[in-house]
RNA sequence: UCCCCAGUAGCUCAGUUGGCAGAGCAAGUGGCUGUUAACCACUGGGUCCGCGGUUCGAGUCCGUGCUGGGGAGCCA
Protein backbone atom coordinates (compact mmCIF):
# COMPACT_ATOMS: atom_id res chain seq x y z
CA UNK A 1 0.00 0.00 0.00
CA UNK A 2 2.68 2.36 -1.13
CA UNK A 3 1.13 6.02 -1.13
CA UNK A 4 2.27 9.49 -1.42
CA UNK A 5 0.60 12.04 0.90
CA UNK A 6 -1.69 14.72 -0.59
CA UNK A 7 0.15 17.44 1.44
CA UNK A 8 3.21 16.23 -0.10
CA UNK A 9 1.91 17.06 -3.91
CA UNK A 10 0.58 20.45 -3.00
CA UNK A 11 3.30 21.46 -1.88
CA UNK A 12 5.82 20.84 -4.32
CA UNK A 13 4.20 21.84 -7.49
CA UNK A 14 6.02 18.80 -9.77
CA UNK A 15 3.82 17.75 -12.66
CA UNK A 16 4.36 14.79 -14.47
CA UNK A 17 5.23 12.43 -12.08
CA UNK A 18 3.45 9.27 -11.65
CA UNK A 19 1.47 8.66 -7.82
CA UNK A 20 -0.54 6.73 -6.04
CA UNK A 21 -2.70 8.85 -3.07
CA UNK A 22 -5.11 7.08 -0.85
CA UNK A 23 -7.87 9.12 1.21
CA UNK A 24 -11.79 9.95 1.22
CA UNK A 25 -14.05 11.60 -0.86
CA UNK A 26 -14.89 15.00 -0.36
CA UNK A 27 -17.10 15.06 -2.82
CA UNK A 28 -18.04 14.15 -6.62
CA UNK A 29 -18.90 16.17 -9.65
CA UNK A 30 -19.52 14.46 -12.67
CA UNK A 31 -19.23 15.31 -16.62
CA UNK A 32 -21.55 13.00 -18.59
CA UNK A 33 -19.03 14.41 -21.41
CA UNK A 34 -16.82 12.53 -20.20
CA UNK A 35 -15.28 12.40 -17.13
CA UNK A 36 -16.01 12.90 -13.07
CA UNK A 37 -13.97 15.17 -10.90
CA UNK A 38 -13.51 13.45 -7.63
CA UNK A 39 -12.11 15.75 -4.31
CA UNK A 40 -9.86 13.59 -2.20
CA UNK A 41 -8.57 14.48 0.95
CA UNK A 42 -6.40 12.27 3.23
CA UNK A 43 -5.91 14.79 6.28
CA UNK A 44 -2.27 15.42 5.48
CA UNK A 45 -3.82 19.13 4.92
CA UNK A 46 -7.03 21.57 4.37
CA UNK A 47 -6.45 20.75 0.98
CA UNK A 48 -8.18 17.96 -1.04
CA UNK A 49 -6.62 16.70 -4.28
CA UNK A 50 -8.75 17.09 -7.77
CA UNK A 51 -8.60 13.42 -9.10
CA UNK A 52 -9.97 13.72 -12.76
CA UNK A 53 -11.55 10.19 -13.90
CA UNK A 54 -11.73 9.75 -17.70
CA UNK A 55 -15.09 7.16 -18.50
CA UNK A 56 -12.40 5.03 -20.48
CA UNK A 57 -11.96 3.54 -16.85
CA UNK A 58 -13.09 0.03 -16.92
CA UNK A 59 -14.98 0.54 -13.70
CA UNK A 60 -16.30 4.16 -14.84
CA UNK A 61 -19.74 3.40 -14.79
CA UNK A 62 -20.15 0.89 -12.25
CA UNK A 63 -18.18 2.45 -9.18
CA UNK A 64 -16.93 6.05 -10.13
CA UNK A 65 -20.23 7.21 -10.73
CA UNK A 66 -21.57 5.80 -7.62
CA UNK A 67 -18.72 7.42 -5.20
CA UNK A 68 -20.35 9.52 -2.88
CA UNK A 69 -18.98 12.27 0.10
CA UNK A 70 -16.98 9.88 2.82
CA UNK A 71 -15.99 6.57 0.24
CA UNK A 72 -12.49 5.49 0.84
CA UNK A 73 -10.52 5.22 -2.64
CA UNK A 74 -6.70 4.60 -3.93
CA UNK A 75 -6.59 6.53 -7.01
CA UNK A 76 -2.71 6.36 -9.11
CA UNK A 77 -2.13 8.70 -11.84
CA UNK A 78 -0.48 11.58 -13.83
CA UNK A 79 -0.30 15.20 -11.68
CA UNK A 80 -0.52 17.73 -14.38
CA UNK A 81 -1.17 21.47 -14.27
CA UNK A 82 -5.25 22.09 -13.92
CA UNK A 83 -7.29 23.66 -16.73
CA UNK A 84 -9.54 24.96 -13.90
CA UNK A 85 -9.97 27.10 -11.67
CA UNK A 86 -9.39 26.92 -8.10
CA UNK A 87 -6.49 24.13 -7.75
CA UNK A 88 -3.04 24.31 -9.47
CA UNK A 89 -2.72 20.84 -10.12
CA UNK A 90 -5.24 17.61 -10.66
CA UNK A 91 -4.23 13.86 -10.74
CA UNK A 92 -5.43 12.12 -13.73
CA UNK A 93 -6.16 8.40 -13.07
CA UNK A 94 -5.35 5.61 -14.89
CA UNK A 95 -6.71 3.56 -12.25
CA UNK A 96 -8.82 4.32 -9.34
CA UNK A 97 -9.62 1.44 -6.63
CA UNK A 98 -12.80 1.72 -4.38
CA UNK A 99 -11.74 0.55 -1.03
CA UNK A 100 -14.85 1.60 1.50
CA UNK A 101 -18.15 2.49 0.41
CA UNK A 102 -20.16 5.07 2.36
CA UNK A 103 -23.99 4.52 1.34
CA UNK A 104 -25.00 8.28 1.15
CA UNK A 105 -28.62 7.42 2.48
CA UNK A 106 -26.84 6.80 6.05
CA UNK A 107 -23.79 8.13 5.87
CA UNK A 108 -24.10 11.59 8.39
CA UNK A 109 -21.55 13.91 6.72
CA UNK A 110 -22.37 15.92 3.95
CA UNK A 111 -20.69 18.22 1.53
CA UNK A 112 -22.34 21.08 3.37
CA UNK A 113 -21.81 22.85 6.47
CA UNK A 114 -23.04 20.96 9.77
CA UNK A 115 -23.58 22.70 13.37
CA UNK A 116 -20.62 21.65 15.87
CA UNK A 117 -23.52 20.50 18.22
CA UNK A 118 -24.40 17.87 15.64
CA UNK A 119 -20.64 16.82 14.61
CA UNK A 120 -19.65 16.38 18.49
CA UNK A 121 -22.66 13.52 18.52
CA UNK A 122 -20.65 11.94 15.39
CA UNK A 123 -16.99 12.33 16.77
CA UNK A 124 -15.95 9.54 15.03
CA UNK A 125 -16.58 11.29 11.56
CA UNK A 126 -16.12 14.59 12.92
CA UNK A 127 -12.38 14.50 12.42
CA UNK A 128 -12.80 13.99 8.30
CA UNK A 129 -14.49 17.89 7.84
CA UNK A 130 -12.14 20.82 7.07
CA UNK A 131 -12.29 22.25 10.65
CA UNK A 132 -11.36 19.52 12.84
CA UNK A 133 -8.57 18.12 10.45
CA UNK A 134 -7.37 21.57 10.64
CA UNK A 135 -7.55 21.72 14.70
CA UNK A 136 -6.22 18.03 14.75
CA UNK A 137 -3.30 19.39 12.42
CA UNK A 138 -2.88 22.58 14.59
CA UNK A 139 -3.03 20.39 17.64
CA UNK A 140 -0.29 18.31 16.62
CA UNK A 141 1.88 21.32 15.42
CA UNK A 142 1.18 23.30 18.76
CA UNK A 143 2.65 20.36 20.76
CA UNK A 144 5.87 20.23 18.91
CA UNK A 145 5.83 23.37 19.08
CA UNK A 146 5.65 23.11 23.03
CA UNK A 147 8.36 19.79 23.39
CA UNK A 148 10.73 22.21 21.17
CA UNK A 149 10.64 25.39 22.71
CA UNK A 150 11.64 23.36 26.40
CA UNK A 151 14.07 21.17 24.50
CA UNK A 152 16.18 23.90 23.05
CA UNK A 153 16.55 25.63 26.30
CA UNK A 154 17.29 22.50 28.16
CA UNK A 155 14.38 21.43 30.11
CA UNK A 156 13.96 17.92 31.51
CA UNK A 157 10.74 16.20 29.66
CA UNK A 158 9.34 15.04 32.73
CA UNK A 159 6.11 12.12 33.15
CA UNK A 160 4.42 12.95 36.40
CA UNK A 161 2.01 10.12 37.99
CA UNK A 162 -2.20 10.16 36.43
CA UNK A 163 -2.80 8.09 39.70
CA UNK A 164 -2.07 10.20 43.07
CA UNK A 165 -2.07 9.46 46.73
CA UNK A 166 -2.61 12.69 47.81
CA UNK A 167 -6.24 14.06 47.79
CA UNK A 168 -5.41 17.43 48.85
CA UNK A 169 -3.50 18.82 46.04
CA UNK A 170 -6.50 21.86 46.36
CA UNK A 171 -7.00 22.44 43.05
CA UNK A 172 -10.41 21.19 43.09
CA UNK A 173 -12.83 18.17 43.06
CA UNK A 174 -10.81 14.73 42.11
CA UNK A 175 -11.79 11.64 40.81
CA UNK A 176 -11.25 8.43 42.40
CA UNK A 177 -9.47 5.98 41.47
CA UNK A 178 -10.36 2.22 42.89
CA UNK A 179 -10.80 -1.49 42.77
CA UNK A 180 -13.37 -2.07 45.28
CA UNK A 181 -16.74 -3.21 44.78
CA UNK A 182 -18.48 -0.58 43.99
CA UNK A 183 -22.21 -2.84 44.48
CA UNK A 184 -20.73 -3.84 48.06
CA UNK A 185 -18.20 -1.30 49.25
CA UNK A 186 -16.07 -2.83 52.28
CA UNK A 187 -16.65 -0.71 55.48
CA UNK A 188 -14.90 0.17 58.15
CA UNK A 189 -16.33 2.37 61.30
CA UNK A 190 -18.70 3.19 58.52
CA UNK A 191 -16.53 4.73 55.93
CA UNK A 192 -15.06 2.60 52.83
CA UNK A 193 -12.36 0.46 53.98
CA UNK A 194 -9.48 1.45 51.63
CA UNK A 195 -6.93 -1.00 53.29
CA UNK A 196 -8.71 -3.30 51.05
CA UNK A 197 -8.39 -1.07 48.28
CA UNK A 198 -5.67 -1.78 45.48
CA UNK A 199 -3.35 1.22 46.96
CA UNK A 200 -4.39 0.50 50.16
CA UNK A 201 -5.47 4.28 50.74
CA UNK A 202 -7.45 6.75 49.04
CA UNK A 203 -6.35 7.46 44.83
CA UNK A 204 -7.42 10.06 42.81
CA UNK A 205 -6.50 11.17 39.36
CA UNK A 206 -4.19 13.74 39.78
CA UNK A 207 -5.14 17.49 39.03
CA UNK A 208 -1.65 18.70 38.58
CA UNK A 209 1.65 17.42 38.29
CA UNK A 210 3.12 20.88 39.59
CA UNK A 211 4.22 18.97 43.06
CA UNK A 212 5.83 16.48 41.20
CA UNK A 213 7.28 18.62 39.28
CA UNK A 214 8.78 20.63 42.06
CA UNK A 215 10.71 17.29 43.26
CA UNK A 216 12.41 17.04 39.56
CA UNK A 217 12.96 20.98 39.02
CA UNK A 218 14.70 20.36 43.23
CA UNK A 219 16.94 18.05 41.31
CA UNK A 220 17.20 18.84 37.83
CA UNK A 221 16.71 22.54 37.57
CA UNK A 222 14.58 22.97 34.67
CA UNK A 223 11.60 20.48 34.09
CA UNK A 224 8.58 20.36 32.32
CA UNK A 225 5.29 18.04 32.24
CA UNK A 226 2.81 18.12 29.15
CA UNK A 227 0.12 15.48 30.08
CA UNK A 228 -3.72 14.98 31.06
CA UNK A 229 -5.09 16.39 33.62
CA UNK A 230 -8.46 15.61 35.71
CA UNK A 231 -10.97 17.78 37.38
CA UNK A 232 -14.50 16.13 38.61
CA UNK A 233 -16.40 19.70 38.68
CA UNK A 234 -19.94 19.81 37.74
CA UNK A 235 -18.16 22.56 35.32
CA UNK A 236 -20.44 23.24 32.06
CA UNK A 237 -18.63 25.81 30.47
CA UNK A 238 -17.08 26.50 27.13
CA UNK A 239 -13.81 26.43 28.68
CA UNK A 240 -14.00 23.68 31.21
CA UNK A 241 -13.69 19.97 30.07
CA UNK A 242 -13.04 16.97 33.13
CA UNK A 243 -10.01 15.47 30.96
CA UNK A 244 -7.74 18.11 29.52
CA UNK A 245 -3.72 18.15 28.77
CA UNK A 246 -1.42 20.90 30.63
CA UNK A 247 1.86 21.95 30.33
CA UNK A 248 3.50 22.67 33.53
CA UNK A 249 7.22 23.68 33.63
CA UNK A 250 9.07 24.42 36.88
CA UNK A 251 12.20 25.79 37.66
CA UNK A 252 14.51 26.27 39.99
CA UNK A 253 17.08 29.37 40.75
CA UNK A 254 14.05 31.29 39.80
CA UNK A 255 11.83 34.34 41.15
CA UNK A 256 8.30 35.25 39.73
CA UNK A 257 10.15 37.54 37.58
CA UNK A 258 11.78 35.23 35.77
CA UNK A 259 8.44 33.26 35.53
CA UNK A 260 6.68 36.06 34.09
CA UNK A 261 9.36 36.24 31.96
CA UNK A 262 9.48 33.11 30.70
CA UNK A 263 5.58 32.79 29.92
CA UNK A 264 5.74 35.44 27.77
CA UNK A 265 8.76 33.75 26.08
CA UNK A 266 6.90 30.44 25.34
CA UNK A 267 3.72 32.00 24.14
CA UNK A 268 5.49 34.19 21.76
CA UNK A 269 7.55 31.25 20.57
CA UNK A 270 3.99 29.04 20.09
CA UNK A 271 2.09 31.46 18.26
CA UNK A 272 5.09 32.07 15.65
CA UNK A 273 5.62 28.65 15.29
CA UNK A 274 1.79 28.38 14.61
CA UNK A 275 1.79 31.04 12.13
CA UNK A 276 4.98 29.83 10.13
CA UNK A 277 3.90 25.86 10.34
CA UNK A 278 -0.09 25.85 9.82
CA UNK A 279 -0.26 29.03 7.05
CA UNK A 280 -3.27 26.95 5.09
CA UNK A 281 -4.96 25.84 8.34
CA UNK A 282 -4.44 29.40 10.21
CA UNK A 283 -6.22 31.23 6.94
CA UNK A 284 -9.19 28.63 6.71
CA UNK A 285 -9.43 29.52 10.95
CA UNK A 286 -9.46 33.13 9.83
CA UNK A 287 -12.17 33.05 6.94
CA UNK A 288 -14.37 30.42 8.45
CA UNK A 289 -14.18 30.99 12.51
CA UNK A 290 -12.60 34.42 13.90
CA UNK A 291 -11.81 37.20 11.08
CA UNK A 292 -9.21 38.54 13.32
CA UNK A 293 -7.90 34.78 14.54
CA UNK A 294 -4.46 35.59 12.25
CA UNK A 295 -4.13 39.60 13.29
CA UNK A 296 -3.99 38.27 17.24
CA UNK A 297 -1.79 36.28 17.03
CA UNK A 298 0.29 38.39 14.57
CA UNK A 299 0.11 41.26 17.53
CA UNK A 300 0.95 39.00 20.22
CA UNK A 301 4.09 37.86 18.43
CA UNK A 302 5.32 41.70 18.31
CA UNK A 303 3.33 43.52 21.17
CA UNK A 304 4.89 43.47 24.25
CA UNK A 305 2.40 41.86 27.12
CA UNK A 306 1.07 44.51 29.76
CA UNK A 307 2.66 43.79 33.31
CA UNK A 308 1.26 44.88 36.45
CA UNK A 309 0.47 44.16 39.96
CA UNK A 310 -3.33 42.48 41.32
CA UNK A 311 -3.70 46.17 43.50
CA UNK A 312 -3.00 48.01 40.31
CA UNK A 313 -5.68 46.35 38.43
CA UNK A 314 -7.92 46.85 40.84
CA UNK A 315 -7.42 50.78 41.11
CA UNK A 316 -7.99 50.80 37.56
CA UNK A 317 -10.88 48.48 37.96
CA UNK A 318 -12.21 50.68 40.77
CA UNK A 319 -11.99 54.11 39.02
CA UNK A 320 -13.92 52.45 35.64
CA UNK A 321 -16.94 54.15 34.31
CA UNK A 322 -18.10 50.62 33.23
CA UNK A 323 -20.62 48.66 35.67
CA UNK A 324 -19.70 45.48 36.43
CA UNK A 325 -22.06 43.53 37.75
CA UNK A 326 -19.67 42.55 41.15
CA UNK A 327 -18.28 45.46 42.51
CA UNK A 328 -14.60 45.77 42.65
CA UNK A 329 -12.77 46.19 45.98
CA UNK A 330 -9.70 44.92 46.89
CA UNK A 331 -8.99 41.04 48.38
CA UNK A 332 -11.31 39.67 46.24
CA UNK A 333 -11.09 37.27 43.47
CA UNK A 334 -11.58 39.17 40.04
CA UNK A 335 -14.50 37.80 37.81
CA UNK A 336 -14.43 37.44 34.46
CA UNK A 337 -16.22 40.49 33.43
CA UNK A 338 -12.98 42.23 35.83
CA UNK A 339 -10.60 40.33 33.59
CA UNK A 340 -12.11 40.82 30.28
CA UNK A 341 -12.72 44.61 31.27
CA UNK A 342 -8.93 44.64 31.93
CA UNK A 343 -8.08 42.58 28.72
CA UNK A 344 -9.99 43.91 26.09
CA UNK A 345 -10.89 47.37 26.90
CA UNK A 346 -8.51 49.15 28.84
CA UNK A 347 -5.49 47.86 27.06
CA UNK A 348 -6.71 45.73 24.57
CA UNK A 349 -3.77 43.05 24.70
CA UNK A 350 -2.52 40.17 26.83
CA UNK A 351 -1.95 40.94 30.23
CA UNK A 352 -0.16 39.47 33.06
CA UNK A 353 -1.10 40.30 36.62
CA UNK A 354 1.07 39.58 39.73
CA UNK A 355 0.80 39.53 43.17
CA UNK A 356 -2.62 38.81 44.13
CA UNK A 357 -4.24 38.93 47.96
CA UNK A 358 -2.75 35.80 49.80
CA UNK A 359 -6.23 34.72 50.85
CA UNK A 360 -7.53 33.48 47.46
CA UNK A 361 -4.78 32.02 46.41
CA UNK A 362 -3.04 28.10 47.54
CA UNK A 363 -1.07 27.58 49.83
CA UNK A 364 2.38 26.73 47.86
CA UNK A 365 2.74 30.37 46.40
CA UNK A 366 5.32 32.31 47.88
CA UNK A 367 4.46 35.22 50.65
CA UNK A 368 5.75 38.69 50.09
CA UNK A 369 7.61 40.85 52.35
CA UNK A 370 4.36 42.80 52.56
CA UNK A 371 2.71 39.39 54.45
CA UNK A 372 -0.31 40.23 52.59
CA UNK A 373 -0.03 39.06 48.94
CA UNK A 374 2.05 36.55 47.13
CA UNK A 375 3.85 35.87 44.19
CA UNK A 376 1.18 34.83 41.73
CA UNK A 377 0.42 35.31 37.98
CA UNK A 378 -2.13 35.17 35.42
CA UNK A 379 -1.63 35.77 31.97
CA UNK A 380 -5.31 36.76 30.48
CA UNK A 381 -5.79 37.04 27.12
CA UNK A 382 -8.67 38.56 25.21
CA UNK A 383 -12.13 36.21 24.95
CA UNK A 384 -10.46 33.00 27.07
CA UNK A 385 -9.41 35.02 29.89
CA UNK A 386 -6.75 32.88 31.92
CA UNK A 387 -4.56 31.07 29.66
CA UNK A 388 -1.86 30.59 32.23
CA UNK A 389 -1.67 30.55 36.04
CA UNK A 390 1.88 30.15 38.11
CA UNK A 391 3.90 31.48 40.66
CA UNK A 392 6.83 31.43 42.85
CA UNK A 393 7.00 28.91 45.32
CA UNK A 394 7.24 29.21 48.90
CA UNK A 395 10.88 27.91 49.73
CA UNK A 396 10.88 28.76 53.11
CA UNK A 397 9.73 25.62 55.42
CA UNK A 398 8.34 27.60 58.36
CA UNK A 399 6.61 29.92 56.22
CA UNK A 400 5.29 27.29 54.53
CA UNK A 401 4.17 25.13 57.34
CA UNK A 402 2.50 28.10 58.82
CA UNK A 403 0.26 28.73 55.14
CA UNK A 404 -0.56 24.64 55.27
CA UNK A 405 -2.20 25.16 58.57
CA UNK A 406 -3.59 28.34 57.50
CA UNK A 407 -5.69 26.87 54.74
CA UNK A 408 -6.86 24.34 57.15
CA UNK A 409 -4.68 21.52 55.77
CA UNK A 410 -2.85 19.04 57.55
CA UNK A 411 1.15 19.54 56.81
CA UNK A 412 1.67 15.63 57.67
CA UNK A 413 -0.10 15.00 54.39
CA UNK A 414 2.94 17.32 52.62
CA UNK A 415 5.83 15.87 54.61
CA UNK A 416 7.72 15.25 51.08
CA UNK A 417 6.73 18.21 49.93
CA UNK A 418 7.75 19.88 52.78
CA UNK A 419 11.34 17.79 52.76
CA UNK A 420 12.06 20.16 49.38
CA UNK A 421 12.17 22.93 51.76
CA UNK A 422 14.16 21.22 54.19
CA UNK A 423 16.91 20.42 52.35
CA UNK A 424 18.81 22.04 49.99
CA UNK A 425 15.70 24.86 49.08
CA UNK A 426 16.17 26.75 46.66
CA UNK A 427 13.88 29.72 44.76
CA UNK A 428 11.83 28.14 42.14
CA UNK A 429 8.40 29.44 40.08
CA UNK A 430 6.53 27.75 37.48
CA UNK A 431 3.20 27.93 35.59
CA UNK A 432 0.20 25.91 33.88
CA UNK A 433 -0.73 26.25 30.77
CA UNK A 434 -4.31 24.40 29.60
CA UNK A 435 -3.38 23.36 25.99
CA UNK A 436 -6.93 23.58 24.88
CA UNK A 437 -7.57 26.73 26.07
CA UNK A 438 -4.12 27.66 23.63
CA UNK A 439 -6.15 25.76 21.11
CA UNK A 440 -9.32 27.60 21.56
CA UNK A 441 -6.90 30.87 21.81
CA UNK A 442 -5.26 30.13 18.38
CA UNK A 443 -8.32 28.65 16.35
CA UNK A 444 -11.01 31.52 17.81
CA UNK A 445 -13.24 27.80 17.72
CA UNK A 446 -15.71 29.63 21.17
CA UNK A 447 -16.10 25.55 22.47
CA UNK A 448 -12.91 23.77 24.30
CA UNK A 449 -15.13 20.65 23.06
CA UNK A 450 -14.15 21.11 19.59
CA UNK A 451 -10.82 21.59 20.12
CA UNK A 452 -9.80 18.48 22.14
CA UNK A 453 -10.79 14.95 19.73
CA UNK A 454 -12.78 13.08 22.75
CA UNK A 455 -13.93 15.92 24.62
CA UNK A 456 -15.22 14.54 28.54
CA UNK A 457 -17.65 16.94 30.55
CA UNK A 458 -20.08 16.19 33.01
CA UNK A 459 -22.53 13.71 31.37
CA UNK A 460 -20.15 12.64 28.60
CA UNK A 461 -17.79 10.03 28.08
CA UNK A 462 -19.06 8.89 24.60
CA UNK A 463 -16.32 7.63 21.92
C1' U B 1 -24.64 23.51 40.69
C1' C B 2 -27.46 28.36 39.46
C1' C B 3 -29.86 31.82 35.64
C1' C B 4 -31.61 32.33 30.52
C1' C B 5 -32.74 30.10 25.66
C1' A B 6 -33.78 25.97 22.52
C1' G B 7 -35.48 20.76 20.99
C1' U B 8 -40.20 20.13 14.23
C1' A B 9 -37.68 15.58 7.82
C1' G B 10 -30.83 12.78 7.38
C1' C B 11 -28.80 18.27 8.33
C1' U B 12 -30.02 23.76 9.13
C1' C B 13 -34.38 26.01 10.35
C1' A B 14 -39.68 28.49 9.61
C1' G B 15 -44.46 27.42 11.59
C1' U B 16 -49.19 33.64 12.57
C1' U B 17 -54.71 33.92 17.55
C1' G B 18 -54.75 26.85 19.62
C1' G B 19 -57.68 24.75 13.72
C1' C B 20 -55.05 19.79 7.33
C1' A B 21 -46.87 19.53 8.84
C1' G B 22 -43.42 23.57 5.66
C1' A B 23 -38.69 25.53 3.16
C1' G B 24 -33.49 25.16 1.85
C1' C B 25 -29.76 21.61 1.69
C1' A B 26 -29.02 16.15 1.60
C1' A B 27 -31.03 11.50 -0.71
C1' G B 28 -33.50 8.92 -5.27
C1' U B 29 -34.71 9.61 -10.69
C1' G B 30 -33.92 12.39 -15.18
C1' G B 31 -31.35 16.47 -17.73
C1' C B 32 -27.01 19.74 -18.53
C1' U B 33 -22.02 21.22 -17.91
C1' G B 34 -13.56 21.35 -17.21
C1' U B 35 -16.68 21.13 -12.70
C1' U B 36 -15.38 24.09 -7.70
C1' A B 37 -20.51 23.60 -1.20
C1' A B 38 -21.78 22.90 -9.47
C1' C B 39 -26.64 23.82 -11.76
C1' C B 40 -32.12 22.68 -13.46
C1' A B 41 -36.70 19.60 -12.97
C1' C B 42 -39.42 15.86 -10.56
C1' U B 43 -40.02 12.10 -6.44
C1' G B 44 -39.77 9.96 -1.66
C1' G B 45 -39.04 11.40 3.38
C1' G B 46 -42.19 13.28 10.17
C1' U B 47 -42.90 9.34 17.50
C1' C B 48 -43.22 18.01 16.07
C1' C B 49 -37.61 15.33 22.57
C1' G B 50 -40.35 11.97 26.63
C1' C B 51 -44.39 11.82 30.24
C1' G B 52 -48.71 14.11 32.33
C1' G B 53 -52.46 18.05 32.06
C1' U B 54 -55.97 22.04 29.96
C1' U B 55 -59.19 21.99 25.48
C1' C B 56 -64.24 19.95 20.86
C1' G B 57 -59.18 20.31 19.03
C1' A B 58 -52.08 21.15 21.16
C1' G B 59 -45.99 21.60 17.13
C1' U B 60 -48.35 25.98 19.59
C1' C B 61 -50.84 26.77 26.36
C1' C B 62 -49.50 24.64 31.61
C1' G B 63 -46.50 21.13 34.74
C1' U B 64 -42.46 17.83 34.86
C1' G B 65 -38.24 15.07 33.13
C1' C B 66 -34.27 14.49 29.56
C1' U B 67 -30.83 16.53 26.00
C1' G B 68 -28.26 20.64 23.81
C1' G B 69 -26.65 25.90 23.67
C1' G B 70 -25.34 30.81 26.04
C1' G B 71 -23.93 33.08 30.68
C1' A B 72 -22.25 32.53 36.02
C1' G B 73 -19.48 29.91 39.74
C1' C B 74 -15.15 26.55 40.07
C1' C B 75 -10.63 26.89 37.25
C1' A B 76 -6.57 25.67 33.10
Amino acid sequence: MKRIRIAQILSSKDTGSHVTVMGWVRTRRDSKGGFSFIEVNDGSCLSSLQVIADDKLPNYKDEILRLQTGCSVKASGIIAASPGKGQKVELQADEIEVLGWADPAVYPLQKKRHSFEFLRTIAHLRPRTNTFGAVARVRNAMSNAIHTFFQERGFIYLHTPIITGSDCEGAGEMFKVTTLDLDQVPKKNGHADFDRDFFNEPANLTVSGQLEAEIYALAMGDVYTFGPTFRAEDSNTSRHLAEFWMVEPEMAFCDLDGDVALAIEFLKYIFAYVLKNCEEDMKFFNRFIDSSAIETLENLVSQDFEILTYTEGVDILSKAKEKFEFPVNWGMDLQSEHERYLCEKVFKKPIVLMDYPKEIKAFYMKVNEDKKTVRAMDVLVPKIGEIIGGSQREDNYDVLVERIKEMDLNPDDYWWYLELRKFGSVPHAGFGLGFERLIQFITGLGNIRDVIPFPRTPGNVSF
